[in-house]
RNA sequence: CGCGGGGUAGAGCAGCCUGGUAGCUCGUCGGGCUCAUAACCCGGAGGUCGUUGGUUCAAAUCCAGCCCCCGCAACCA
C-alpha cells in the first residue's frame, strides 16, 4: 500500500487567479498525476484561504458580505481550476464549517498545552492600513509608507504562539533531513530567518477584525492567518484533537506542500513548529517554487500587467489547457523564477508538442497505414536498442519527479521524442518499402509505435488531453503504472486505418498571435 | 556592511557543489529527405563563460576584490 499526500497553497481569494496561481496549480496537477501512475493512492488537496483584514475590507468597499465576496472569488478559482484541468481530490475552503471547528480545538488544545499564551502586544498601529507596522516598514520619518501619516502606538491584547519552544528543534530536522526543504539552496535562507526568530501573535482583537474563526472562550479575539490558513493541510484530511478521522490516519504526513517561495518562512518555521506542538509528524518535502514574470518583468497589479490563466487559452483558440499546462512546466528549473511571453509561449508548444511529439506520431501511423493497411505483424516485433533508451526515460523522468524537477522531467521526455524522430530519419522506413524489405520496414514503424505509448504514458500528466488521444491512436492504456510500463505496448493485428489518424496537436496559428496583438 | 538571486553565442537557459576538449532549446544560414502537422534529419556561422587578481599542470567551475542587473523589506504566488 503506497500513499502520496500533496498540497498547494490555499489562495487568498482578494482578486481573481492569474498566472502566478495557476503555476502552482499546475506544477501540483503534474506531479500528482505523475505518483498516481506510481503509488495506489493518491491525494491532492487544494483550496482558499478566506479570512482576515483585506477580505472584510474589500467586501465592504463593495457593499457586500465578507461571505459573498468569498463565495464569489473562491469560485472564480474552482472555475479556473477546473479549466486548467486540475484534478485535486479535495478543495477546503478556510470558511468551512468543519475546518473553522477544528482549528477552534486545535488553537484550544495548544493553549491548554500552554505554548499559546496571552500576552500584551505594544506596537504602531496605521488606522490607514489596519495593522500593525513595524520600525523597518516606515520611512525615515517615522511614517507609514503607504498613506503617508504617523502610526500611533497602540497595546493590544493578542494570544502569542512559543514558537522559540520549537527554534531549535526545527533547526536540527531542517539540517537532518537535507530534502526537507526544495531546492536546497532555500535551507540556508531558512536557516538565517531562524536566528532572530520570536514567539507570533496568533489572533487579533476584534476591534480590529471581526471576519476570523472566534476564539473558544474568548469573545474579544479572533485567530490570526497563521493557525487558521496552515491547519487547513490536516483539517482537510479530518483532523480532529481527540479523535481523527481514517482519512488523516492514512494521508498525514504530508508528502509534499507545494508552495511559492514568498511564503516559505511560514512553512518551514511556523508550521512545522505548530505540528511539533500538536505532536504530529512534519510534512516529508516542502517544494518552494519560483515565481512567473511577464515579459521578464514582475508581475503586479500596480504595473497592470496580471494575465489570467483563461485569457491565454481564449487568445490562441486552444480547447484545451495542455499547451499551457506543458509551456508553464517547462518554463523554470526546479525552484527558480520562469518567464511568460506570448512569442515564447507559441514558439515552444508548436517546436515541441506539435512538430516533434505529434508529427512523430503521425507520420508514423500514416506509413502504417499506406504500407501495411495499419496492421502490426508479429514479426514487426524486435528488441531493438532504442527501446531501452525509452525505458530508461521512464527511469530518469521518475527521479526528476522525486526531486521535484519538472522542467527537468519534461525535457528528458522530449529528448526521447527526438531520439525517436531521428531514428526515424536513420531507418528511412519509406526507402525500406521502396526496396520491398516489408519487414523491416514493419519493424522500425512498430519501434516507434511502441516508444510513442511510453512517450503517451510520461506526457500525460503534462498534458493529459493530449496524451489520450495519442493512446486512443495507438489502443494503449493510458492506465498502466510505470512500474508495469514496457516496451511492447502495441497489440499485434489492426491497430488503426487512415480516417482514424489525426493530429493530437495543431500548431498555435500565427494569425492567431496577430489577433491577439490587435486585442492589446 | 540589510537579505537573497543573477551576469555563459541573436533570445531564453543548463553546466559551477564533485576543476580537465563550452552544451541545450528557439532563431539564423547551407544541405538532405519526401513518411508526416510547410514537418523531420545533417552540417555551418555565432561565445576572450561581467571584470581584476589569486590557487593550480589545468578555472565558466575554487578563493578574494570590484562593476552591473533583478527580487524581498510596500499591492503581489
Amino acid at each position: 500500500m503506497t500513499k502520496y499526500y500533496l498540497t498547494t497553497a490555499i489562495d487568498y481569494v482578494n482578486g481573481a487567479p492569474h498566472i502566478g496561481h495557476a503555476y502552482e496549480k499546475i506544477l501540483t496537477d503534474i506531479i500528482a498525476r505523475h505518483y498516481k501512475k506510481r503509488m495506489n493512492d493518491v491525494f491532492f488537496l487544494s483550496g482558499t484561504d478566506e479570512h482576515g483584514i483585506k477580505i472584510q475590507k474589500t467586501s465592504a468597499t463593495k457593499g457586500i458580505s465578507p461571505k459573498e465576496l468569498c463565495d464569489e472569488n473562491s469560485a472564480k478559482f474552482q472555475e479556473c481550476w477546473k479549466a486548467l484541468d486540475v484534478s485535486y481530490n479535495k478543495f477546503i475552503r478556510t470558511t468551512d464549517e468543519y475546518h473553522k471547528k477544528a482549528v477552534q480545538k486545535i488553537f484550544k488544545k495548544l493553549v491548554e498545552k500552554g505554548d499559546i499564551y496571552k500576552n500584551s502586544y505594544k506596537g504602531l498601529y496605521c488606522q490607514g492600513c489596519e495593522c500593525f507596522l513595524s520600525e523597518k516598514d516606515l520611512t525615515e520619518d517615522g511614517l507609514c509608507p503607504n498613506h503617508m501619516k504617523k502610526p500611533e502606538e497602540v497595546c493590544e491584547e493578542n494570544y502569542f504562539f512559543k514558537l522559540t519552544k520549537y527554534k531549535d528543534a526545527i533547526i536540527k530536522h531542517i539540517k537532518e533531513n537535507p530534502d526537507f526543504i526544495v531546492p536546497s539552496f532555500r535551507a540556508n535562507e531558512v536557516l538565517n530567518q531562524l536566528d532572530d526568530i520570536q514567539d507570533i501573535s496568533v489572533s487579533r482583537s476584534i476591534s480590529n477584525v471581526t471576519w476570523g474563526i472566534p476564539v473558544l472562550d474568548d469573545a474579544e479575539q479572533v485567530i490570526y492567518v497563521w493557525i487558521d490558513a496552515l491547519s487547513n493541510y490536516i483539517t482537510a484530511l479530518g483532523y480532529d484533537t481527540e479523535e481523527n478521522s481514517e482519512e488523516f490516519n492514512k494521508y498525514w504526513p504530508a508528502d509534499v506542500h507545494v508552495i511559492g517561495k514568498d511564503i516559505l518562512k511560514f512553512h518551514s518555521i511556523y508550521w512545522p513548529a505548530i505540528l511539533m506542538a500538536l505532536d504530529l509528524p512534519l510534512p516529508k518535502h516542502l517544494f518552494a517554487h519560483g515565481w512567473i514574470t511577464i515579459d521578464e518583468a514582475k508581475m503586479s497589479k500596480s504595473l497592470g500587467n496580471v494575465i489570467a490563466p483563461q485569457d491565454i487559452l481564449t487568445n490562441f483558440e486552444l480547447q484545451n489547457a495542455d499547451a499551457l499546462r506543458y509551456y508553464m512546466a517547462s518554463a523554470a528549473p526546479c525552484g527558480k523564477d520562469g518567464n511568460y511571453s506570448d512569442d515564447d509561449f507559441k514558439e515552444k508548444v508548436n517546436a515541441h508538442l506539435a512538430n516533434s511529439m505529434g508529427n512523430l506520431l503521425n507520420r508514423t501511423l500514416s506509413m502504417l497505414v499506406k504500407y501495411f493497411d495499419g496492421e502490426v505483424k508479429p514479426e514487426f516485433k524486435t528488441d531493438a536498442p532504442i527501446l531501452n533508451s525509452a525505458k530508461n526515460t521512464v527511469d530518469i523522468v521518475k527521479n526528476h519527479f522525486d526531486n521535484f524537477e519538472i522542467a527537468e522531467a519534461v525535457n528528458a521526455i522530449i529528448q526521447l521524442v527526438d531520439t525517436t524522430n531521428k531514428y526515424v530519419t536513420d531507418n528511412a522506413p519509406w526507402t525500406l518499402a521502396k526496396e520491398e524489405k516489408m519487414t523491416e520496414c514493419g519493424q522500425v514503424l512498430t519501434t516507434v509505435l511502441d516508444i510513442m505509448c511510453v512517450i503517451a504514458s510520461l506526457i500525460e500528466p503534462f498534458c493529459p488531453n493530449i496524451a489520450q488521444d495519442m493512446a486512443k491512436q495507438l489502443s494503449f492504456n493510458l492506465d498502466t503504472k510505470y512500474d508495469d510500463l514496457t516496451t511492447d505496448n502495441i497489440k499485434i493485428g489492426k491497430l488503426i486505418s487512415k480516417e482514424d489518424i489525426h493530429p493530437v496537436f495543431l500548431r498555435v496559428d500565427s494569425e492567431l498571435a496577430d489577433k491577439s496583438e490587435k486585442k492589446k
